[in-house]
DNA sequence: CGCCCTTGATAATTCGTATTAGCGTATTGA
DNA sequence: TCAATACGCTAATACGAATTATCAAGGGCG
């Protein structure tokens, strides 16, 4: 259309105006004139092939990314990170078609597609140890979201800071009078990060990052202050045997891992006619990450999840770009103050 | 390594054995074995240049893929979409980079980026004509959930049938003997796919389909059985005023074209101390689409949403693999039994 | 007139894969 | 006896843009 080559037409596409390319005004215009008429879009894909960069941020979720029935507890990360790259001018690619090894997504297999994009954005509790340490191995651009022990090098990640939340809320509840403290999870790990060997001899995964940072929170805050600081496990006991033993066992505030276990809990206490907080004061360490009733007003904190996935994008694009910064970035958690701490009777 | 040209690895690699194409086993296992030791994955990028497809559907959506706010009429659709793409080995795109103009995203701007995927699923309630033209003329692989009007010419879609629900359940409210039924919906189009020029004399869009397809029918089974069908715009008006004029108007059922409407005039019948269905009956035509109490157990019909995006996905590779087959599909809606809907007084 | 520099554009190459037309020999069928 | 074909593989090319080396024309200078 306009008897230029296809050369120059690229450039005049992207605006190069470098010392060493030069185009005549007028040949300019007459080239930008054409695109408008024509309409015509450069293939990305064939850009993609001849630059490097694709304005591709990929989603790896080991879930399904529109959870079918959760009370989802990923929605607002999933919320930032399509911020985050709105603002960027930048698409997203979930990658549904990873295909699915003993229930759950895996990121590396035959025919995996990562590299369609620039970077990742990994979303999930706890992330597969293998593929984390060949994702740093391969020098993939990725950013996990929540915290992650080392996997063969530093895993950038963006996470909320579990251990600073935590030791804050003990310390109020210390400060009302609480001597004696329960930390209610999931399995009873020595904090580390190394798989455990359980009593029958088969390997268990390490608690993941966010349990651990939790329990190291609470461990080291009890310890501050000299009270005593209990564990409970919560994996195959009822409510009302957990209730039971929390109260034989002395203690006045129980801190959940999880915010479902403790509506379960403040539930079967209020059927026994018990008095939340009077009786026993309980305490949420973050949002529920399962379906919850939400009809009790948790003295808890909050993890800040739009924010982490916005977070996450901007980290992932430095590492894209090279451009300095951190890579590891812990973000505050809110604490609310709720009415299920009380000081003990 | 092999001592083998690239073009061997790529027969190797798709697994060709046409009867043109011959790789010898013993050659295939040495290529595969090179390929297994050293983690070798074809770049997709440079796949797709050379071959046509993609494996990646994108989607667009004209407000953010992920909404900040909860009721989330548009989840459930998203689920099937990612159930589809995630069953048939596709990756989803999100055209989160799509530029906001006017408070809605555009599908063609300065560089979209359309072309990354193999074909599109739209997403929204009401889809932008112009943009439907330019998917349609320039033979883009596209498919709408929800119905279209031709846009110069026919909008691949899979919808639902509002005409065919609404029919139903407009006999059912005839059946326990009401005459007079009022249509409470945005506006008061006559239907049609034209633009309109309101009172004051500016273009106002034409209603959605989806709203259109609703009165259509509500309006065919009215006058099928000789009953009086009124219309009720909703705009501006609170639901008092809305209550009052329809008791006023003699009416003793109203078909709410959206769910919240309903629930809005429920509540306020509800303070005045009448009786939700005795006094009023009232039918929701759908899910809704707005966040909405769901403490009343309304008489309506559900829009098969998942099932929806499930398909859109399934007509969209057929379009883009050029497979035969429907590519206009109404799905049946299901009928809710409710407890608003009863004979009048 | 010869030389160099500036200007504006292009031919050629690159990215990493898929595809296709052959290569020369040995066997088969007519 | 000869054409056709099976055999296993590779060279060459296409895909659509970005990039680079290069070129031709024109102008200024000694």
């Amino acid at each position: 259309m306009t008897g230029v080559s296809q050369a120059t037409v690229s450039l005049v596409l992207n605006g190069r105006a470098d010392s060493d390319v030069r185009i005549a005004p007028e040949t300019r215009d007459r080239v930008l004139e054409a695109i408008r008429s024509t309409g015509y879009v450069a293939d990305p894909i064939a850009r993609r092939l001849a630059a490097r960069r694709n304005r591709i941020l990929g989603v790896f979720t080991y879930e399904p990314v529109f959870p079918a029935g959760t009370g989802d507890f990923f929605h607002p990360f999933l919320v930032g990170i399509e911020e985050g790259a709105e603002s960027l001018g930048c698409d997203l690619l979930l990658f549904t078609s990873a295909s699915v090894v003993d229930g759950r997504r895996r990121i590396f297999h035959e025919d995996n597609r990562l590299r369609l994009a620039d970077g990742c954005v990994l979303l999930g509790r706890s992330l597969d140890r293998d593929d984390l340490a060949r994702l740093v191995a391969e020098e993939q651009p990725f950013v996990s979201v929540g915290r992650r022990d080392d996997a063969g090098g530093p895993v950038p990640y963006v996470g909320a800071d579990y251990p600073v939340a935590t030791v804050a809320i003990v310390e109020r509840a210390v400060a009302v009078g609480h001597r004696t403290l329960a930390y209610v999870g999931q399995g009873d790990h020595p904090v580390g990060p190394a798989p455990q060997t359980g009593l029958d001899g088969q390997d268990r995964p390490a608690a993941p990052e966010s349990h651990a940072d939790r329990e190291r929170g609470f461990r080291a805050a009890v310890a501050a202050v000299g009270a005593t600081g209990i564990r409970e496990p919560v994996e195959d006991r009822s409510p009302a045997d957990l209730l039971d033993s929390l109260l034989a066992r002395g203690v006045t505030v129980a801190f959940m891992e999880e915010y479902a276990d403790g509506s379960a809990i403040a539930s079967v206490a209020r059927e026994r006619g018990l008095d939340i907080p009077r009786d026993l004061s309980i305490v949420a360490l973050g949002d529920p990450t399962r379906p919850a009733p939400s009809d009790v007003d948790f003295t808890m904190f909050r993890i800040p999840r739009r924010q982490m996935g916005w977070q996450a994008v901007e980290v992932l694009t430095r590492l894209i770009e090279g451009t300095p910064g951190p890579t590891q970035i812990l973000l505050d958690c809110e604490q609310v103050e709720g009415t299920t701490l009380a000081p003990p009777r």
